[in-house]
RNA sequence: GGGCGGGUAGCUCAGCGGCUAGAGCAUUCGCCUUACACGCGAAGGGUCCGGGGUUCGAAUCCCCGCCUGCCCA
């Protein structure tokens, strides 16, 4: 073996060694039979939008770990790999690209076909999931590689078309037109998700919206005309409806109500003011209007509650201090079509008062939408009385708001503006400003409890209510899902409590095509038109296999029942004349039938992304047709996957995961597996969510801020290992871990010095099993390879052994049980200590001047560098399994209650058993003893170091007389680990230090070949030990004077303080002695 | 606004009712002691954020405050 481990050297050769033995394949056959029990991760897919990052290699790293240590103890281990086709990440990054590359000008959705994008972004996936695969398998992930799926593969893809089926079919999926975050770069609605709020400095704007009189009569015939029907309000006319202040002004002028907003573009959709009904002017304006400026829009004025008061106004101090009140005027600007609460406002007053009046009676629109999908202004959309606002239209939001602002100056109803910070919100992937836009999108409508309340009802420790209800739970997975930390389950189950329903449609490319098909018809001219065909009869009537079709009434929204639509008259065994009207036909179609002859249209939206890893532990394994996945794949036993490892294990992932992925994945499961409706199994039992790897300073890592770190260069520098260990060492428990970043000079990368613990630690290894090679090629443990020699017993041992027999069995129990419960810091630490501290520290070092001649020990020594390399195994694979091609060869001599079963496929230390130690070797005797006699050879290497004695030097050890037999059964040790060239009881002769250990005074001499020994350094070493004694006998004296503690203190304590101060008096006369003789 | 973390040695973090509060890195001193200088031996270094309370006893539990980060609205 060579002198240092160099990673590179490695890592390669083992990888392949994994490769070619299928060491990870995992066989679910074992399972189905009963053979083996199941452990089963799927990871949480990367995007195929970029390479992987150091969160990423956290987050695998932690699986692996799992993964690894559960196969090693006997599970039938599945970790199943795959990409995720991230929607709208990667047509962003494939479209910046083509624009880059010259291929792309102007429009994506005008100047490219699609075809040839969904190409495009194909070559590209294809290009970093290859990047992707090939880093994970860098790292040493053992994922089952022959299984990796892909989001839009065809197994994958043949899940979401089913489930959408269900789903639609089972009315939990509607089309609505509802309000979204429009993205208008890329002219998209997008999720809350992918959106990011954004402080800027802006303006409050002050608009004056003239008070107009509605001439009934003539607008409810002549709404283009309102213009001119309106009849201006004068302050007069004000004053005497009581308005207060109206007299303030001239009395014969028109009259206005003042608007603060943000976005006075916005106006040109504007179809209500709303004043708070508690404002002492509301009252003087019921039944009053006022008129657009330049469109002439006549818009009620109606009374809600959300609009803010004016500071001046405030009823209580929590108005006065809300912060909108100090810029409000009491008057707000309903947008509806282009504002969340307007929306929420014109909705209130639609259904009653001022706005459903106004607007039944004038043939209204509540919701204006102005905007065009590219998001400039547009009178194509939904926007028709553009009047004298024509100058407006075609310009984007920001050249309109100029324009308007202008406009409303020129006129002079710009009263002020006022700067104003606020937040706005900004899409993620092309940081356009988001525009709240109203438009037609699919809902899974997450709140039916057979989605939302299903996925609560998961969670284990909610029904302990009733003995039945926890019984009655278990078996339908409900209470089955767990969370770690244990805190996390109130984040899953606060957001299900809020939830609202999900937007599935994105106006993309790349993506799930929504497998829906429209068409709108007037049912007078139906039959006509060719519309009731037969296979559009079993469609509308769920008789068609793999279609499901739905009518709406256009009119109203109601889906109308396949029987209302052409009621079938039994008398003469036809179809009567369907009632007339608009409806529209949607026809769920998953069996890829073309309904273009029949004059429908595939529904162009693709699916957000999460819909498809919602899917991710059921698709994966083949559901919802595993026999025809296993045939697609070739991969034979696909068919026994989802009976074998549905439910997984446990899934592992980030906090802000949660919401976005472990919900759905949970209500769909719960949905579509076993029982279905929203009873069947859980998807995964234990939910781990790991801290977020932060900067030194705090701050995410992110390429914006140059301060990431590529786990490849971490590999290339300190090996896969090192970055394993030193990134399970930092994950605790906590919601973040800082990682100092430095730039390394030589190759201007990003990498950090924590990366050499593990470095270290590995190097440490190889030259620990380096050694034990050495000693045990030169004198084997056993006589002959297999020979059938009975096992050593701890009994027959020296202490030394048993002490690390024992130290061993604590280390692998306390690691086991770091396993079960996620404490991947404390499995990290503990395997430290054992293999720094324990094995390498004391006993390698202990065991140097016996070994040779002792078998036993031999036998001890390489059963104890086997386990540690199994335990060690999960976290740092490749340098394990590099230094078992050596350890696993020689000849081994087993310890009785240590069990090592070997390798299960190709001598591969990834397939050994884990140790499996009895607890009877944990020895706490010699635990105590060994710590004694580390106690002694400290304090004399302490001396030694006080006194600059020459490392190689021997020194005598004089003990006191009646403790002299005890250390003389240690004599081998002190004399390799002290540096002793004999102990005796005689007194010192000549120079020597005193010095005392465990309250008895000792001495060691033959220090120097000159007779000087620094007594200054004696003097300050002596008198710092009183220092330290006596200020833990204040400590002590004080406890104990404390007449509560005698009393209330569990006596062992109060024996154990007793104790400590006799020591510590004891430790202190015995110093104070030795300075006395040093002074004299 | 609601929820959840963190504040302990110069740095990164353990400890979460009772060890004179620990580890790694960094620092200082001495060593190329034939496994390892990616190493060995030794040392120095802390009003455990502040203030109250509970308790015989608080870094640890409770309350208030300050700073800092994240998630959801």
């Amino acid at each position: 073996m060579p002198k240092a481990y160099k990673p590179i050297d490695h890592e390669d050769r083992i990888r392949a060694r994994w490769d070619s033995a299928k060491a990870f394949h995992a066989d679910p056959t074992r399972v189905t039979s009963g053979e083996a029990r199941p452990y089963s991760i799927v990871i949480p897919p990367p995007n195929v939008t970029a390479a992987l990052h150091l969160g990423h290699a956290l987050n695998n790293t932690l699986q692996d770990v799992l993964v690894r240590a559960h196969r090693m103890m006997g599970y039938e281990t599945l970790w199943m790999p795959g990409t995720d086709h991230a929607g709208i990440a990667t047509q962003a990054v494939v479209e910046k690209r083509l624009r880059k590359e010259g291929k792309l000008k102007g429009s994506l959705r005008q100047n490219y076909s699609r075809d040839q994008f969904v190409a495009d972004t194909q070559a590209f996936k294809d290009e970093y999931e290859a990047v992707i695969t090939d880093q994970l398998k860098r790292m040493g992930c053992s994922c089952d590689w022959d299984r990796q799926r892909f989001t839009m593969d065809d197994v994958c893809a043949r899940a979401v078309r089913e489930a959408f089926f269900r789903l639609f079919r089972d009315g939990l999926i509607y089309r609505g037109k509802r309000l979204v975050n429009w993205d208008p770069a890329l002219q998209t609605a997008v999720a809350d998700d992918e959106c990011e709020d954004e402080e800027i400095d802006s303006f409050f704007y002050y608009l004056r919206y003239p008070l107009v009189h509605e001439d009934r009569q003539k607008s409810a015939d002549a709404s283009r005309q309102q213009a001119e029907d309106a009849q201006p309000v004068t302050w007069n006319e004000l004053a005497a409806r009581g308005y207060p202040g109206a007299d303030q002004h001239p009395a014969e002028e028109e009259a206005w109500v003042t608007v603060a907003t943000t976005r006075p573009e916005t106006y040109l959709g504007d179809t209500a003011v709303a004043v708070n009904p508690h404002d002492p002017r509301a009252k003087a304006l019921r039944g009053l209007f006022v008129e657009l400026p330049l469109v002439g829009r006549v818009i009620p004025i109606l009374e809600d509650s959300y609009v803010v008061l004016p500071k001046a106004m405030a009823r209580s101090e929590e108005e006065a201090n809300d912060p909108k009140a100090e810029f409000a005027t009491g008057f707000l600007k309903v947008t509806p079509a282009h504002d969340p609460n307007d929306y929420e406002i014109g909705r209130r007053h639609s259904v009653d008062g001022a706005m459903q009046e106004w607007s039944q009676a004038r043939g209204r629109a509540v919701m204006v939408n102005m905007f065009a999908p590219d998001g400039t202004v547009s009178d194509r959309h939904g926007w028709s009385d553009v009047g004298d606002a024509k100058m407006l239209v075609g310009l984007k939001r920001q050249d309109a708001r100029k324009k308007v602002v202008e406009e409303f100056k020129a006129r002079g109803l710009l009263e002020a503006t006022r700067p104003y910070r606020h937040s706005v919100k900004i899409s993620d992937r092309s940081k356009a400003i988001i525009e709240p836009y109203l438009s037609d999108q699919w809902y899974v409508k997450v709140t039916d409890p057979r989605l939302a309340e299903s996925a609560n009802r998961a969670l284990a420790g909610r029904h302990q209510g009733t003995e039945a209800s926890r019984h009655q739970g278990k078996a339908d997975g409900d209470g089955a899902l767990q969370f770690h930390p244990a805190r996390y389950a109130k984040t899953y189950e606060q957001w299900h409590d809020g939830i609202r329903d999900w937007c599935i449609s994105r106006q993309l490319w790349w993506g799930h095509r929504i497998p829906v098909w429209h068409r709108r018809i007037d049912l007078a001219t139906a039959q006509a038109d060719n519309f009731f065909t037969e296979q559009c009869d079993e469609a509308l009537e769920g008789n068609h296999h793999g279609c499901y079709g739905i009518a709406v009434d256009v009119a109203t929204g109601a889906i109308i029942p396949p029987g209302d639509l052409y009621p079938l008259d039994s008398s003469i065994g036809m179809h009567r004349l369907p009632r007339a009207g608009l409806i529209d036909v949607f026809i769920c179609d998953i069996v890829e039938t073309d309904w273009s002859p029949a004059g429908f249209v595939l529904d162009p939206d693709v699916l957000d992304t999460w819909f498809s890893s919602a899917l991710w532990p059921m698709s994966t394994m083949g559901w919802p047709d595993p026999e025809q996945a296993a045939k697609d794949t070739g991969i034979r036993d696909m068919k026994d996957m989802l009976a074998a490892f549905n439910p997984t294990t446990t899934l592992c992932t980030a906090r802000e995961i949660i919401t976005l992925w472990v919900s759905r994945m949970v209500m769909f499961n719960r949905y579509l597996m076993g029982a279905g409706q929203g009873k069947g199994p859980v998807p995964f039992r234990n939910v781990f969510i790991h801290a977020v790897i932060q900067d030194g300073e705090g701050r995410k890592m992110s390429k914006s801020l140059g301060n990431g770190v590529d786990p490849l260069d971490i590999i290339a520098t300190h090996g896969a290992d090192a970055m394993r260990f030193t990134l399970c060492q930092m994950a605790t428990n906590t919601q973040d871990v800082r990682l100092p970043v430095v730039k390394d000079s030589a190759t201007g990368k990003n990498t950090s010095p924590k990366f050499d613990l593990g470095r270290n630690f590995c190097n440490k290894l190889w030259n620990a099993a380096r050694f034990a090679v050495g000693i045990l090629t030169a004198a084997p443990a056993a006589a002959s390879r297999g020979g059938s020699a009975a096992p050593v017993s701890a009994k027959s041992l020296s202490l030394i052994d048993r002490w690390m027999l024992s130290r061993l069995q604590a280390a692998t129990a306390e690691i086991n049980s770091a396993v079960e419960h996620f404490e991947f810091s404390l499995y990290a630490q503990s395997i430290y200590t054992l293999l720094w501290n324990d094995f390498c520290d004391w006993y390698l070092e202990a065991i140097k001047p016996t070994v040779a001649e002792d078998a036993n020990q031999r036998a001890v020594l390489r059963s104890v560098l086997d386990a540690i390399l199994r335990i060690l195994h999960p976290v740092a694979p490749f340098v394990t399994e590099a230094a078992y091609e050596t350890v696993g060869t020689l000849p081994a001599a087993p310890v009785a209650g240590l069990r090592l079963d070997a390798p299960r496929k190709s001598g591969l230390l990834a397939t050994a058993g884990w140790p499996v130690i009895d607890a009877s070797l944990r020895d706490e005797a010699a635990e105590r003893e060994f710590s004694q006699l580390q106690g002694l050879i400290t304090a004399i290497r302490e001396v030694r170091a006080q006194h600059q004695v020459a490392p190689k030097r021997k020194i005598v050890l004089h003990v006191p007389a009646h403790v002299a037999e005890h250390w003389r059964h240690h004599a081998v040790t002190l004399a390799t680990l002290a540096g002793l060239e004999t102990q005796t009881t005689d007194a010192p002769s000549g120079s020597n230090v005193v010095f005392t250990f465990e309250a008895r005074e000792y001495a060691v001499s033959n220090l120097a070949d000159a007779a000087a020994v620094d007594s200054g350094a004696e003097r300050a070493r002596l008198e710092k030990i009183i220092a330290d004694s006596e200020k833990l006998i204040a400590v002590l004296e004080g406890r104990l004077a404390n007449p509560g503690y005698a009393q209330k203190a569990p006596p062992h304590m109060v024996q154990q303080t007793k104790d400590q101060l006799a020591k510590a008096i004891a430790e202190r006369s015995a110093a104070a002695e030795s300075l006395k003789k040093l002074g004299s």
